[in-house]
Parts: C-alpha cells; sequence; structure tokens
DNA sequence: TGAGGTCGGGAAAACCTTTTCCTTCCGACC
DNA sequence: GGTCGGAAGGAAAAGGTTTTCCCGACCTCA
C-alpha cells in the first residue's frame, strides 16, 4: 500500500530550465521584478503555466518574514456563536491571501498550549481568540508581545489585551426602547443566569432604558434562569399564573427563552404581540422563524464582529497598537412578536 | 504607529552559538538524533529553553516534504452540520500534530479555486471536503493526484473519490424498526424536499423496514416538503385533519419537522407518544431537548465521521489509496417521543 | 606499532524562493 | 577609439532546519 507516491510539484528550478534561464530570472519574471525582455518575461510564464508551477509558499514566508497565515484558536467548542464569525473573519482575510488555522481547545489549559506552540511554530502572523465565556479569561501565553492578538467574543483579563465584543447593554436598550415605542409600560425581562456578563449587561440596558422613560423596574419582573425554551415557559408560568399586574411586554435574554416564552403566552390564550409584545436576543433563525409569531429580536451582527475583527488583525500585523474593548452596536430586527405589521 | 516591529524569535543558530555547538549538533540535539555526549545535548536543550526557542515549522516542512497540514474546504458555508465533523477532524489531526487551514467558499467556484490554489501553494498534505450538497458535486481540480482528497458529508462526481456519508438508508430503517417494535403499524414519513439525496434513502430505508416487517407503505403517508417545523405542521395538518384513517407514528426527516409535528399534534390533543410516537432525525439536541415531549432521534454521528475522515486522511498521506462511498452507521436515541418511560 | 572501531561533533548540501549585487553586451557620445 | 550608461540576465546569499558525510580523537586488540 505505500508504494506509489504522491508526485512532487514542479519548482521554480524546473521553469527556469524549461525555459532556458536562470532560477533569479524565472523568479523575477513570474513576480514582475527586475529588468527582463518581455519575451523572456512570456516565455518563463508559459513554462510555468505548461509544468503548473505554483510557487511554495513556505519557502517564500521563509524569505519574506511573513508566513500568510494567523490561528483561530476556539476555546469553548466551535459553538453556534463562532460560526458565524470565524466565517466572516476567514472571509475577510482571504481577500488578504491570509489562510487561518483552525484549532479548538474545549476550555481545556493544556491542548491550548500545545496548539499554541504549534501555532507559533508555524510563525502565524497573528491570533484570534474566541469563544463563549461566562468571565474574562485568562491572556494566552504568547512570548513577549511576538504577534497581535486578538480576543472575539471572549474577554481577556489584560488590560493591553484587544477584545471585541457586542454591545450588550446597546443591545438591550434598544430592544426596550422599541417595546416602549410600541406603547409597554409593564416590561419584564427573562434571562439567563447571572454568571454571564452578557446578562448584567443587557439588565443595565434595560434598566436604563426604563429609567430614561420614567419607568422602573417593575418588582419580580426580572427574572433569571437558563438559556432554555423551558426557562421562559417557566417564567412565563411564574409571571402569568400568580396574582399581581401582567407584564404587557417581555424582553428576553435569548431568543430561545422567548420561543419558550411566546409558546407559554400562547397555550395561555395570551395573544403575541395583541396582549404582550416580546423580543428576543440572538437573531437565531432558527428560533425566530418557527416561533409562533416570529420573534423579534436582537441581532449581534457576529459576521460583521468577524469583519471587524480581520481588519483589526490586519492593521496589528501592519504595525498598528490598539487594545481595550471594543463593543459592536447590535441591530434590532422587528417581526411580529412586537408588530403586527410585519410579515 | 509602524515603529515598533514585532521582535524575531530565536533560531537554532542562536540556540547553537549559546550552547557553543554547531548548529547541526544544536538540530541533532533538539531532535534526538545523531550521537551527541549527554552532556551536550543537555546543554542544547538548555539553551533553546532559555531562548525560547521554537523551530521554524515551515523551515522543517520545506526540508522534509510533508508540511503537517490539511486543507479544509467547505462549500456549502460551515453549516450546523459541517461543526461537529470539523472539530472532531480537527481534533484527530492534531494528536498527528497536524493542523487544518479552514476555507469557505459558499459554493462560488470561484472562490473555491482561489482557495485551492493557496492551499497547493501551502502545500498541504490532503483535503477535506465539506458541505452538505443535494447531488454530486464536481471533483476539485487538485494537479494531477498530488495529493489525497476525501469528500465528508459530500459526494463528488468521481468514482476515484474517497466519500464518507452517513448511512441514510440505515439510520431510517432503524428508526421505523423502533416504531414498529413498539407495536405501531401506521407510520407515516414526513420529510425534506426530494433534490435530496438524503430523503431518497431514507425513504427507501423507510419502505424496506416496512415491508420486512409485512407492512407496507400507506397512500398518503410519505410526505415531502422542507426541512422547517412550520411544514411538520402543516403536514400534520393535511394528515390528521382529512378523513382517512390516522398514524400511529411518524418518522420524520429531521427534528425540525419532528418537532413541528409534534407541536401541532399537541394543539389537537393528540397524545405523544400515547397516539402517535415521533422520531425525528439528526439529534440536534435544541430540538429534541425543547420539544414536549423530548424527541427520540437519529443521530448521525457527525463527530464519528469527522474522526474517521482524520483516520482516512491520515492513512492516505501515508500511502494508502481509497476511493468509493464510505457510509458511517447512525444510532438511534430514544427519548419520550416514542417511550413514555425515558426520562 | 599499526589496523580497525567507536565516539563526538563539524561542514555542507538540500529544501525553494527572493533579492541584491555583478557581469556582460551593445549602442551612443565625445 | 575610448568611455559611459543602460539593458538583460546570471550568481549567490539569505531564510531556518535536517541529514548525510566526514574528520579527528581515543580505544582495543593483535
Amino acid at each position: 500500500m505505500d508504494d506509489d507516491r504522491y508526485p512532487l510539484r514542479a519548482t521554480i528550478r524546473d521553469v527556469a530550465e524549461r525555459a532556458g534561464v536562470s532560477i533569479g530570472t524565472a523568479s523575477k519574471a513570474l513576480n514582475d521584478n527586475g529588468r527582463l525582455k518581455t519575451e523572456t518575461r512570456e516565455r518563463v510564464i508559459a513554462a510555468a503555466q505548461e509544468l503548473g508551477f505554483r510557487p511554495n509558499s513556505l519557502a517564500q514566508s521563509l524569505h519574506r518574514t511573513r508566513s500568510m497565515t494567523v490561528g483561530v484558536l476556539s476555546t469553548d467548542s466551535f459553538g453556534r456563536f463562532a460560526f458565524p464569525i470565524i466565517e466572516a473573519l476567514e472571509e475577510r482575510l482571504a481577500e488578504h491571501g491570509i489562510a487561518i488555522f483552525m484549532c479548538n481547545a474545549t476550555d481545556d489549559p493544556a491542548r491550548e498550549k500545545q496548539h499554541l506552540d504549534q501555532l507559533l511554530g508555524k510563525r502565524i502572523d497573528g491570533l484570534i481568540v474566541t469563544g463563549r465565556r461566562m468571565d474574562k479569561r485568562p491572556p494566552v501565553a504568547v512570548p513577549g508581545q511576538s504577534m497581535p492578538v486578538i480576543y472575539v467574543f471572549s474577554q481577556a483579563d489584560d488590560p493591553e489585551a484587544l477584545c471585541l465584543l457586542p454591545d450588550d447593554y446597546g443591545g438591550a436598550m434598544q430592544a426596550v426602547q422599541h417595546l416602549i415605542g410600541i406603547g409597554r409600560k409593564r416590561i419584564a425581562h427573562i434571562t439567563g443566569p447571572e454568571t454571564f456578563e452578557a446578562v448584567t449587561l443587557r439588565h443595565r440596558g434595560y434598566r436604563d432604558a426604563l429609567a430614561a422613560a420614567g419607568l422602573t423596574e417593575i418588582e419580580g419582573y426580572y427574572r433569571r434562569g437558563k438559556w432554555s425554551e423551558a426557562w421562559g415557559r417557566e417564567a412565563v408560568a411564574a409571571l402569568f399564573d400568580g396574582e399581581g399586574d401582567l407584564p404587557d411586554a417581555l424582553f428576553c435574554g435569548n431568543d430561545q427563552i422567548a420561543r419558550g416564552a411566546t409558546d407559554a403566552l400562547r397555550e395561555r390564550g395570551i395573544a403575541v404581540p395583541g396582549a404582550v409584545a416580546v423580543v428576543g436576543f440572538d437573531n437565531w433563525d432558527v428560533m425566530t422563524r418557527a416561533a409562533r409569531p416570529p420573534l423579534s429580536s436582537i441581532d449581534m451582527n457576529l459576521r460583521e464582529l468577524g469583519r471587524l475583527a480581520g481588519e483589526r488583525l490586519i492593521a496589528m500585523i501592519a504595525g498598528e497598537r490598539r487594545k481595550g474593548v471594543e463593543r459592536l452596536h447590535c441591530s434590532l430586527v422587528v417581526r411580529q412578536s412586537s408588530d403586527p405589521t410585519q410579515s
């Protein structure tokens, strides 16, 4: 089974030979450098074409000081959130001829170190660290500022690091302002576990938006639980089956909660958005579109976040220094759950 | 902003110098090659440690004929299905010190070619092509068998290619056998668009499992539509609101359909699994767990598929030849929608 | 005392490109 | 005719590592 190897690729030496020039000349011809007769240049290019020559970028990188590759280290395994980010990042970097190495370390420091070692060996030009986390993660151990590192959708416990995050606070404000804008005054907030920083930030946005409209958070209207539909249903039960005044709107911490909530409302015969308007978070189409009615939601613009990360990384590789936390605006997407006139 | 560059890394030359040996000797010491005094070896290793030396794998790859990298080309953008596959693949390859380049070409042949060019330039040792597709895709244009290529969750129109796929047929059979096993005899199949090969295969498995139990497909019980919850609800409406005999089980082409179906059944007061048992496909936990009751489903073992792809690729890089279509078994996961005794 | 063996380590080629510096050739100009 | 300058292209270093081959020193044995 081990007999026939994969054939070796043509090198620039083969091209030079076939074109009857020196290897330096061949290089110049192919890179449009130096001073060559047009005829020679064309002869070399033709030879390269015929041989299917493709320059060995390992050799090129060795010579230049750039490898034209970057690493993407995902701690949390590639979740639903990482995908659009990485996809857009890859797209952006590909435009600059930069390829990405994907690694996944699933919160295992040992594997992270191992991957990092490998990436450093490969002389990546930069590193993106991503992965949903509740708290700040320890910074990755790249030896002595050897390359730019950006944390995306993840926060490093290092004031010198650059972190790119969605604007949870602003997103929450938009959601609540929208609900206030359609006349709601009794807005509850059902959200995830308070261990997530996003939960705190979104709650703050919620409260500040209320305050800005002269409203205050009503006792019992802020409910933290899990990121699941079941919790959404449960919270609705608690809010609507008890005594007390009923909410006329729900701002939910994610779309799963929002969907569970609308299901529970429908089953109680409570009209959405008639009696209660609902806005979710994440704009995850699997949820927003399947819910009845389709959910209004806050979109974190993850693709844009990925693109931005690509942008920043390219600039930093070119020498620019950046640090601190940069938050990208969220967008409100209105659907029927908060506006019956929407399709 | 362009003043301070990233510092250059230590090279083996620095290590050799610090240890007072030649660079060849340093290399031998670090790779545990050649014949050296233990003391010398240790001195070199210590020097490397002190300098934080990490061999430049570009240089290594240039010398060896292996780059220790492989490409992953995703046509369909990284969907929900690609992720577990890629994750497991990466894990498996990482164990062998192989890193992966991720590229996404979203069904754009021009971008695909561009990525392929880039990957060839980087001298990848192998290529994985992935992406859910309905039909066989044209094989990727790697010049003259220059490296092994494996299609995963994707099929190439080339008898010489190796394609790794889930066993849709067998998965469907398992689902239906399970339903028959719990005493159901009137089993309907609600599934996706017939343009997907998987739809055809699963339907065949469904029919053959019925036949093996002496049952036949009932008129109007095979329904093709979209891969959505809405379609699941719609199909239930068609099946249960009309005249005709009612099904006592539903085998659904994916979990979204299955979930839509269970929702529709519940709203009609039809007990699941009491009156109608439901089995889905994909075992997508977001759906199976949120559904009421939780859905039994067929798991395509995508992680195992990814691991297998890694396995095969490593073997092929080592010289083994393989071709044809290899299908990986699916697994039935039983939950309440087909067995009330399950949690 | 010399032949042969082992041990320890150095020199240099090889991997593939790019780039700088040189050489050669030729026409032009004084 | 000699000099200058430009055009065309070659030679070689550099980039970092591995590996093969070789050399010198020391040892063993006859």
